[in-house]
DNA sequence: CCATACTAAGTGCATAATGTCAATAGATAA
DNA sequence: TTATCTATTGACATTATGCACTTAGTATGG
């Protein structure tokens, strides 16, 4: 398996990392999806500049750590067969941590722009030789 | 050299979530200072639980990569020489690279953090299995 | 029928980033 | 002189990411 060994449920060594499958399993939390369209959807949060390898492969990882399952679909397609992935309850858990890392992560970066404009105000822009 | 080949002045692979490299170039952009110190002073922006030798690693990649210039100290020490790294042009304009960056990784978060609790007020937190 | 394009997923390899552990070495105090 | 804190570095392993390429089914037009 790709990435870390999970240790008492947490994200291990994912932490702090991309965004890529955070926003997966929440589209996954919304319902079972196909990679193929994963790939699209995953535009709208501004996840585009991907080579499209990168999500099947994230979803293999995901599904070996037992986050999400795949069946093969019934239905006949534009093109070969599709794996759809369903969220686990492990997935949904999976997710909450997630979003939860998220939001220390987003705190974090908040205080550094914020600390970052009050320097800019406060000393012009000017880095400091002394 | 550690890391990527820059082209063009972008952050070439390192954009995202991390946050040392932009968290160390904020403090040197208040000042010199010493790894050491550096170390201590990441730990108020919530990178604490990190070996120094990362720390010190980044800043001599960042040395080479011409973002950062260290000489060593002269004033006597509690221990052995310190190197004093001082922040170049270069590594400002960088500075400048990583805090755009962390504004739309920042709003990223908050787009999936928002479709987050929108979706579970709406659908009272069950994930769908169809 | 055949070329082409699109759909759908997967493989392999290379490189970059991160983590862990230990080593070195000066200063200081017991 | 042993231990502890200061200060930095090195070697090695693991994990993450990116890129190029392969396989294959379906649809479409000439």
């Amino acid at each position: 398996m790709r990435g870390q060994g999970r240790h008492g449920g947490g994200l291990g060594r994912r932490r702090g990392r991309n965004l890529l499958r955070p926003t997966l399993l929440f589209l996954m939390h919304q319902g079972p999806a196909h990679g193929y369209d994963l790939v699209d959807k995953l535009r709208s949060f501004g996840i585009e500049d991907i080579d499209p390898s990168l999500i099947y492969r994230a979803l293999r990882d995901m599904e070996e750590e037992g986050s999400i399952q795949s069946t093969w679909d019934e239905e006949k397609t534009q093109g070969p067969p599709r794996r759809v992935y369903t969220l686990t309850s492990e997935g949904n858990d999976s997710l909450q941590f997630y979003i939860e890392d998220l939001q220390t992560t987003r705190n974090r970066i908040d205080q550094l722009l914020k600390e970052y404009t009050q320097h800019m105000r406060d000393d012009d822009g000017q880095f400091h030789k002394k």
